[in-house]
DNA sequence: TTATTTCTACCTGTTTCCAGGTATTTTTTC
DNA sequence: GAAAAAATACCTGGAAACAGGTAGAAATAA
């Protein structure tokens, strides 16, 4: 970043967290902590008053969801660099937090060197992640693995109001098609979803987070 | 607990909790931490040699789940007390941690003061819940409230079944029982949840994780 | 502008589901 | 030992699901 140490904040509703942070941060002297803060409110008002070169963001706030308090800290102040921290490793959220104008993403199982050298990654401009996700993101992700089908736009509406315990005459009224048609939207669910009846359509459907 | 100070252990796999819950029990004069560990059997390995007389229990390790290590810790030192501490705040969690012979439950957002006072309730041989966990036993449960139905063995069974895809006929097959037998109970499930279809049936399943 | 995908719709026939019962036997529970 | 709950099994009839096609129009991508 420059020559002075770069002043770090650290949002996250758990004490313990924040405690364990600071310990760990405690003998870099290029990285100082300004701030701690336990709800996305109290951070981004302490923003408007105060520059901060980055922060260490936890994902699961009680007042507000970590994407969209990123999105509010690059309004509020674009040159602050966010660094998601998070116990979830989900391949979606980190995509998510990286489109919201996020640096990069931590485990909480992190350690205190590959923290550090993070922080320094990330204030060098470069998007960076802790270990775990690096492994995470670089193996093929389970949606590919699992073959999770690519549904059209109308089997998708079609495979919500199956859940929803519509029939196929049911369906075919609420979105003013012919039965038969339903009908084959219907089958082409199920050949994509490999399975033979709506039972176990609605359950891989639930597992692969599609409804 | 007694005279001196009590001996301590923490296993947690995040570094950062280690570093936290050591800082917030560095005052605590009546408490000294013994030994930190990332995994189950390293902790075994230690509580085999050394006497600890309460340990705080992460519940989702990387080599065992926390209730089995739970249940191992008791087996190998009974007088070791243990108090449960995780993110999750499922009550079926809580329970589950207190029938292995955990003396509480902590969620990880505890305070400094918080955290010693359980620890002396624990060692004092009660049983003791953060001020979150507290809340959440002590209100109705979501099985009461969703009015969760109560499902007899065969119709569990038979649910499950559904689940897999088997119809009907396929059921009575693997049970080895008439069609017609299988049918009534599908019918009582259908009563039972309120439903008029298998696809809701699947998804309201699902959703009271009960699949 | 092709080529491909998606959406639409139809046909036939079998199987399964679902709704409405009734009823006996076995197991628990009080 | 009586009462309640659970498990077993049956019947009828209509509705829906599923399997196996075919096929034209419309939208999208190359």
């Amino acid at each position: 970043m420059s020559d002075k140490s770069a002043r770090l904040a650290i949002v996250d509703d758990h004490l313990i967290v924040l405690e364990g942070l600071q310990q760990l941060l405690l003998h870099a002297e290029t990285i100082s902590v300004a701030g701690s803060f336990t709800t996305g409110t109290e951070f981004l008002s302490f923003l408007k008053k105060n520059t901060i070169d980055i922060v260490l963001l936890d994902i699961s706030l009680p007042d507000i969801n970590g994407i969209d308090l990123c999105l509010e800290i690059k309004k509020l102040s674009p040159s602050t660099i966010v660094l998601a921290l998070s116990n979830h490793s989900e391949r979606s959220m980190v995509l998510q937090m990286l489109q919201q104008g996020a640096s990069g993403y931590l485990l909480k199982n992190i350690s205190g060197e590959e923290l550090v050298a993070c922080i320094h990654e990330a204030l060098d401009g470069q998007i960076t992640f802790s270990q775990a996700v690096k492994e995470i993101m670089s193996r093929p992700s389970v949606t590919e693995l699992k073959g999770v089908p690519r549904l059209t736009k109308r089997e998708k509406e079609i495979l919500q109001l199956i859940a929803e315990g519509q029939t196929t005459p049911d369906i075919a009224a609420t979105l003013h098609l012919s039965p038969l048609t339903v009908e084959t939207h219907r089958k082409s669910l199920l050949q994509k979803f490999e399975v033979k009846n709506v039972a176990l359509l609605i359950r891989t459907a639930v597992e692969q987070k599609l409804l």
